[in-house]
DNA sequence: TGTACATCAGTGAACGCGCGTTCACTGATGTAC
DNA sequence: TGTACATCAGTGAACGCGCGTTCACTGATGTAC
């Protein structure tokens, strides 16, 4: 399946992109393997040798972009220490590749129902939860010790992503008038505010203490619902 | 367009009915005219006496879910007065909805981008506005009395239905494993967190009045950079 | 109450287009001796 | 260094299926007089 000569590596590089270029212009409806062949210059017969089928060629491409925006995620997330800084770096790193890859944001926010990655569906989850277990792996000493709110896992992940994907649709769509600069100085500390801890005891993170401090338990800390992130393999 | 006897009215209810039946069990790539025609035993000459094109049934299939969505949330937030009882009321309507009526909500997801809708968009986008504007006039005083944190109107939608969008994918597609009824008990709040004004100075709603209340000036209310939900006809 | 007529609703065979896929083939690359 | 052979990469004509759509038609409903 992957090519096993250098000739081979550049034409399924030229594939996807080009792939990715079609999608970007013409759409669900104008992304066919004709159209793939034509603005790839590639033929339909290598086409077929590298992916073995249309459905084959969009889950590599699907996984391809998917890759490459948790990597810059978790790049982002690995630079932070705090919970808090590490969310907000995630949730830029989040936009910064929707603006700077409008193409593949947009195919991996129009993919997910979109049927021709059904048949490649364990893959594709066993790709996204490789990457997903490096995010829990973060993710989770920080949730023990009470940086975040203890909310089950899978809420955590809903409370980041829910905000940014959507922000990302509205921009993708340009129906609304989304700022996306705006968004990155305004959506990360409003993410944030969703997990913190109750401002009554923050562990760490010194900047604006609040006008009071010395309050009550307010008990964050400890077990309580808080789960795993999401793990497999 | 919109059947001038009553039993042209039975038979548009029973196509759409079908389609939506169709497209929970057979996924984007088995939604096609025959299929439908199947289901519904309703002649195709007849499904394009009353839709058109296979396009335009799409666009009235989603129209029609994203009303009755819609109008739900909107029962929901003009029954309440503050404005959190009001953002939750409107997050638990949406994932009631999500529960009571899978399938709609599923094609309202995947609908996206599915390109079906591309050709109808103008008009699927007016009714959306309609709606969105009903919200927008509930919501508009409450921001402007700084019952919300001052954030772009744009940001305040992306906050609120950013995380439940994300649940009711999550939820739908089944890969994740989410239990709705605990998503409904924390994710109204969750969400309320990453909205509500610093808990310097609330304006209403005096539950849980924290630790502390004579602190500075925490200024909120007033214009700030807050603007107009949506609005438009 | 009866008749004539216009419009709405419903039918299903037929059509053509474009889709994904197959396949027999040629050419390029790498390797063994 | 040269030759033989296996595998990988690339080609493009051809195929068949199923899709959305059309159309000439029949039947049902409503209305005017």
């Amino acid at each position: 399946m992957s090519p096993k000569q250098q000739r081979g590596e550049a034409t399924v590089e030229l594939i996807l992109s080009s792939a990715l270029r079609v999608y970007a212009a013409e759409g669900q409806q104008g992304f066919t393997v004709s159209a793939v062949t034509a603005a790839s210059k590639v033929s339909l017969g290598s086409l077929y040798h590298h992916f073995g089928s249309f459905d084959g060629l969009a889950a590599a491409l699907y996984i391809r972009c998917m890759e490459r925006l948790f990597d810059e995620m978790i790049v982002a997330l690995q630079r932070s220490r705090t919970a808090r800084t590490g969310v907000r770096a995630l949730v830029r790193a989040y936009l910064r590749f929707t603006e700077e890859n409008r193409d593949a944001a947009l195919f991996l926010h129009a993919s997910a129902y979109s049927g021709y990655l059904a048949a490649r569906a364990e893959e594709i989850k066993a790709a996204k939860a490789a990457k997903l277990a490096v995010i829990g792996a973060w993710m989770q000493p920080r949730m023990e010790r009470g940086e975040i709110l203890p909310v089950p896992g899978p809420l955590v992940e809903v409370l980041v992503m829910g905000p940014v994907a959507e922000a990302a649709r509205r921009w993708l769509s340009d129906t609304y008038e989304l700022d996306l600069g705006e968004v990155a100085r305004i959506l990360p500390e409003s993410i944030w505010r969703s997990l913190r801890p109750e401002p009554s005891e923050r562990p760490e993170s010194s900047e604006r203490p609040g006008p009071c401090d010395a309050t009550g338990a307010g008990g964050v800390a400890g077990g309580g619902g808080v789960r795993r992130t999401n793990g497999g393999t």
